[in-house]
DNA sequence: AACTACATCAACCGCCCCCGC
DNA sequence: GGCGGGGGCGGTTGATGTAGT
């Protein structure tokens, strides 16, 4: 890197640490309207304060609808310890093969729970269990369209609800305003057609940003407001947002959400 | 109840790879 | 073929939550 390749942005005058939901909602609703063709020039588009890597990181860790949250089943961790063993610390790699879980996820279980349990594995000198080898064949090579597979993990609103709840991450499939049923999306057909590219028609993106305006102005999130909100009312207002609007509309009536 | 140590995870940083010019 | 820019990846950090004393 000698002779300096320019910085992604100018670190002075971009914002860091945690999103606010008023960033969610700006990131989310460019992304639906525009797509993200171009990372770099996206915040200034949509009217953030952030780096572009960081609209993209928190895009693919946290807002995108097909992130699936809430702890990794028993299948999964067993995966990714057999994904590891193969491909090493090739996170996104890993991550490829376990459908809706991101490799920033990934490599947190890693570190901290599944680097310790195997290394206490070799130090008893013990193979992985029986259970594991059986899942060996059905989870190590998952094609990596989810359509085309079983789904991997049911996630029920019980075990989203056992995460703590953090203000940065919540515009995600917690669908508490349901009942404690176990939401099966991943069956959904629609849910899956709702990731695909679609047609954006005019009256799709009315739509949008009808919502959008409907929120900021319910939720008096305006540019304002931004500026003056104290952090513990953000996430008052956070809670409100996803107790109260999200969570009817996501992810169990995507078409009244948005484009996908 | 207060304090400390440990665990968790969202987010940042910097390097590398790939692609277009 | 070389260069530059953008995107992606992996390592690390720091804030926050939780358990233990």
């Amino acid at each position: 890197m000698a002779g300096g390749r320019s910085p992604c942005c100018d670190k002075t005058k971009v914002k860091k640490g945690p999103w606010s939901p008023a960033e969610d909602i700006r990131l989310v609703s460019f992304i639906q309207k525009h797509g993200h063709t171009n990372w770099r020039s996206l915040p200034k588009q949509a009217g953030l304060l952030r780096c572009g890597k960081s609209c993209r990181l928190r895009w693919i860790n946290y807002l995108r609808p097909d992130v699936k949250r809430g702890n990794f089943t028993p299948e999964e961790e067993q995966s990714i310890i057999h994904l590891h063993a193969t491909f090493g610390n090739k996170w996104s790699k890993i991550a490829s093969h376990l459908p809706g879980r991101t490799d920033n996820e990934i490599k947190n279980v890693w570190n901290t729970h599944l680097k310790k349990r195997t290394l206490l594995m070799n130090n008893k000198n013990q193979t992985p269990s029986s259970s594991l080898a059986s899942n060996e064949h059905t989870n190590q090579e998952k094609p990596s369209n989810p359509k085309a597979t079983q789904p991997i993990a049911t996630i029920s609103v019980e075990d989203i609800d056992q995460q703590p709840s953090t203000p940065t991450s919540t515009i995600s499939c917690n669908s508490s305003g349901q009942d404690k049923a176990s939401c099966n999306y991943e069956e959904d057909e629609s849910f899956w057609n709702m990731l695909e590219p679609q047609l954006v028609t005019d009256h799709d993106m009315l739509e949008v940003e009808n919502w959008v305006r409907l929120l900021e102005k319910e939720l008096e999130l305006t540019d304002q407001d931004d500026q003056t909100k104290t952090m513990g009312e953000e996430q008052a207002v956070w809670c409100k947002i996803s107790d109260q609007i999200l969570s009817p509309l996501w992810p169990t009536s995507p078409t009244n959400f948005g484009l996908w």
